[in-house]
Order: structure tokens, then sequence, then C-alpha cells
DNA sequence: CGCATTTGACCTGCGC
DNA sequence: GCGCAGGTCAAATGCG
């Protein structure tokens, strides 16, 4: 639809392989890519803690914006990984059959449909779906043009929660899972049956963020990288959901430390810090803790 | 039995 | 207007 892809070039194929780290936004659909403090600080509207020095040392480093204004559909450019997400606010609505759809999705005949601001995040892991907390169910799966990879569409289980999230692989980077998100959630994250409950109303995970069980971050920001196992990542493992796919999901934890077997081990997070410890550096969270 | 997944069909938007 | 591709629906199926 509106993505289209704009692109017909598969976002995922444009979000590994360039030369620079980003935190980006998706510009298929109206958005784009933080490229000062106010598109930064976006991110913190909806919950999201990144601080611009973080971004300087490295850990988050914006993109060049001139072609993404004019590549929508390459919005989605890093090497590994990337924090992108869009505001598609402006976008049309879709008929719909039904009223209880969600507002972004299907709404009355000739109505637009308006989408929610999107999210993507590159993970590395051998499992489609990641882990973040929330629960979701798959409404739909497509084999994306340029890509040898179909795409997956979740849909948060939360009757009231209008969240959605594709999640499809890089063609380029098999290992890398870019997982997109589109919406907030209006609710908490599920508890975790098998490891605890991440319930608390960080900004981080009580606005929109997924506590993105396998979100890394590259510590050091080698321009150059290409691809993610040169990368300096932290790996982050959680408690999985109940299905299978989550199993799944936390096989992959495993399996991305793995890829990472020539760095240091990390230390274990500390408890108290629950998952956000696991996934958030400090330098993002401080100012998020002192805020709370 | 309830819930999640699969999958083909359908709808919509965009480019030509 | 047509075709293509992305996104969604919904019936069928599977699993715990």
């Amino acid at each position: 639809m509106e993505d289209k892809d704009r692109a017909s070039s598969d976002p995922a194929g444009d979000f590994v392989g360039k030369s620079s780290w980003n935190l980006g936004v998706d510009d298929s659909d109206g958005s784009h890519f933080f490229t000062d403090d106010r598109e930064r600080n976006m991110f913190g509207d909806i919950g999201w803690n990144l601080d611009p020095n973080r971004v300087d040392e490295g850990l988050l480093q914006p993109v060049q914006t001139s072609s993404i204004e004019t590549a929508p559909s390459s919005s989605y450019r890093s090497n590994n990984q990337s924090v992108s997400s869009s505001s598609s606010e402006d976008l049309p609505e879709k008929s719909t059959v039904s009223d209880e759809k969600p507002p972004d999705t299907l709404k009355k005949k000739g109505q637009k449909r308006v989408r929610q601001p999107r999210f993507a995040f590159m993970t590395k892991s051998e499992v489609d779906h990641l882990e973040d907390g929330y629960r979701w169910r798959k409404y739909g799966q497509k084999a994306v043009k340029n890509s040898p990879f179909p795409r997956s569409y979740y849909r948060c289980t939360n009757s009231k929660c209008t969240v959605k999230k594709r999640v499809e692989r890089s063609h380029e980077d098999p290992t890398i899972v870019i997982t997109t998100y589109e919406g907030q959630h209006c609710h908490h994250t599920v508890g975790f049956p098998r490891g605890g409950i991440i319930s608390h109303e960080s900004s981080f995970s009580s606005q929109f963020a997924p506590t993105m069980p396998q979100f890394y971050y590259p510590i050091q920001l080698p321009r150059e990288l290409n691809t993610c196992t040169t990368t300096t990542t932290t790996t982050v493992s959680q408690p999985c959901e109940r299905r299978h796919d989550y199993e799944a999901g936390r096989s992959s934890s495993a399996t991305m430390a793995a890829a990472d077997a020539s760095l240091p081990a990390l230390p274990p997070p500390p408890t108290d810090e629950g998952l956000l410890g696991d996934i958030v550096p400090r330098g993002m969270r401080n100012r998020d803790e002192r805020n709370i």
C-alpha cells in the first residue's frame, strides 16, 4: 500500500549495506530520519530516550538526509541496524468492512487510511519474530519484491491496541531481521510467563517502544562496516512468551550471541534494571531515568 | 475449545 | 486505465 515501498525497493535491502549507522525513520511513508535534535526528540516524544550526545558518540548515528528525502524506500538505511520510524499520519485510510478495525487500518469505503508513526529496528537474529514483551498475532504474510524472504504482518493481540508490526529479513544479510512497528501501544507489556514481567512504566516501554529483546546497538561505530558481524553489538536475551514462535525467539538470542562469539562476553545485566537494562544503553536511559 | 498460524483472495495506492 | 506490489481479510488448519 502506501509504502509500497515506494519502493519496490525493499526497504530491508536498503537498510543494510549502507555506510553509516543510523537512527532512521522510514521516509517512505512521509517520515524522515533524525537529522537534528528536533527530530531526535521525536523519539523522546514517544517514549524513546535518545540522547543526541550519545548519537554523537556513535551509538546512534543520524543519516544524511539528502538521499532520504528523495528516496523514500531507501530510508531504511544502515549497516547493521537502525532504528527507523515513520510518521505517516497524513496517509490515506483503507475502506473497511468492520467497525472494529483500528483507526489506522480500514475505514469506510472512500475514507483514507491514516497511518501511524512507524519505527523500524534491525536486529540480528535467526528467528523472524522477536520477543518484545507484547503479544502479537500474525495476520498475514507476503512475499516481498526483490527479497527472497517473505514479510510477516503482526497485530497486537490486545483488542484495544492498534499497533502492528512487520517483520522481514534483509535480503542482503539474512541474519538481519527488520521489524517495523506502527502505532503506539495503549497498554503495557504483557508479563512473561517464563521469566518475569515487564510492566514498569518506564518511558521507554510504556509509550510505544517495544522492549526489543534482541535489539542490538553498536558500541563503537565503524563507519565502513557493511555487515553486522563486524559490528560490536550487545545482544539481549530475555524470557519469551508462551508460544512456539517465542521459543524460537529465545533461541535466537543464543544464536545471536554465537554470531558475535569473537566479542568479549557481556556481563549479565543488573537484575534490577529489568529488560530495559538489557536493551537500552545507560547513556540513552539516563535522561529518562532522571525524568521518572 | 480457544487461540494462533497459514494462505489464497481481495482491496488499495501508485507508477506507467 | 491497467498492472503491479503491498497490505489486509478471513476461512481453514494446527496446536496446546
